[in-house]
DNA sequence: CGCTTTTTTGAATCTGATCAAGACAGGTGG
DNA sequence: CCACCTGTCTTGATCAGATTCAAAAAAGCG
């Protein structure tokens, strides 16, 4: 579907200044390597470096290698994302594709040193920054003190806000994850995840169609059996 | 000991540039309000807007409640750090002082604001932010799937990292925060905590004396049990 | 339609939580 | 300086929620 140059100007919309003087551009353009992912493939990168990377098109996944056969999903992206994979230090990053994709990938201290100076690029990469850790912090709520039914809801509950559908008042999700996923990023087992799913189910708070689809019927429900703060406290 | 301006100075040091105009600096100072805060005591502040706090003495913790009784530790931060507090969500956040301490806190909106075109000043900021965004990532990988042992070994090497104090060969430790703190920060309660410390001494890798002093005795052998990659893997 | 893979369901097991004492640290006051 | 007292920490016994192991059911593909 997509080329470089045109995935690269939806990356520079996004993250680098619309007064950027064509000189500049072209040195973060340079920067850029366009990867076409198909879905369960791997990202090639130079582990020993951070990498920024920009969703041109698909979902993906980053994964930690907690040791063999531990793994934990620490985060999922989804088109139009921008995230930062850790270089290597106590764990090993990997990021994965979920459904086909399209990915730009620079190394982080490069973009970082030609944006020392501009200030636009640099809030924006703020912003995006603090929006990973304000999810990171969230998932380290859930899996510090939640339940494995409080997981999944919280679980439902982001997803919905991220990849959801509105239509006359019920939120209907097509989840681009395998349930393996699911429970690797809420530091569960599959059998759990199915379980809880179920439950939730026969709680008439979700219906599920096929392996992906899932209706969200009763988001009071679902807030609540996520744990959360009771509204308006 | 400190007054705020020299409270203020040490924080202008880390972040703001130091070519900063008088004039600006001045702006920034106003946005800053200091707190003496003794042990136990919780900062007092605006939850409806995140806040950005530095620690200009003494040692805090970074609390999320999750529901009555069931709070999560997301961070310990120390002298020096900076550290944004999210506005209230879906949880409600607090910091609470480990030792008596001194803070600067001022609303992060307002400090972007100002700091809007201070390429400086946001790439200190993006650091800092992303510093604490691969901890909240090694925090997420540690609860998500790790053990009881592992987590306390984890937490222990990421202490002595930070706060450590190294003689002769042995790292040793004055935890500033309880066994309380620590379980609340590992998602376990306090007696496996106690239990798992007790299991490391007993294997002769730590020692303990008193409720705060911990040396860590063989710091290949904390790193097997917490689990970490095999070195040059 | 048949095959493979993923998901669901069930039963047994295990890790960490809970409940309940007891030991210790460290501060207070005699 | 020592005895006491309070709160923290440790240790032990039991319990529960999630994992593991095993098998059946459903989904999606060719």
């Amino acid at each position: 579907m997509t080329n470089f140059p045109e995935a690269f100007d939806r990356f520079a919309l996004q993250i680098l200044s619309a007064d950027l003087p064509d000189e500049a551009h072209r040195r973060f353009q340079s920067l850029a390597r366009m990867t076409v992912l198909e879905k369960d493939r791997v990202l090639d990168f130079d582990y020993t470096r951070a990498q920024l990377v920009f969703v041109a098109r698909g979902a993906t996944k980053l994964v930690a290698h907690a040791s063999e056969s531990r793994d934990q999903i620490v985060a999922f992206h989804f088109v139009g994302d921008v995230f930062s994979i850790p270089e290597r230090d106590n764990y090993s990053y990997s990021v994965c594709a979920l459904t086909d994709c399209e990915l730009l990938s620079m190394p982080a201290a490069e973009v970082l040193a030609l944006a020392a100076n501009e200030a636009r690029i640099l809030s924006h990469l703020l912003h995006n920054t603090t929006v990973s850790l304000q999810r990171c912090r969230e998932k380290t709520i859930a899996l510090g003190r939640k339940t494995a039914v409080e997981r999944v809801a919280v679980f439902l509950l982001a997803m919905a806000d991220r990849i959801g559908v509105e239509q006359g008042g019920v939120t209907s999700l097509d989840l681009p994850m395998s349930r393996r996923d699911i429970a690797e990023s809420l530091g569960l087992t599959i059998e759990t995840v199915s379980r809880q799913i179920s439950l939730l189910r026969e709680g008439g708070l979700i219906a599920t169609s096929g392996r992906s689809g899932i209706a969200l019927r009763d988001m009071a429900g679902l807030r609540a059996s996520a744990g959360y703060l009771h509204e308006a406290a």
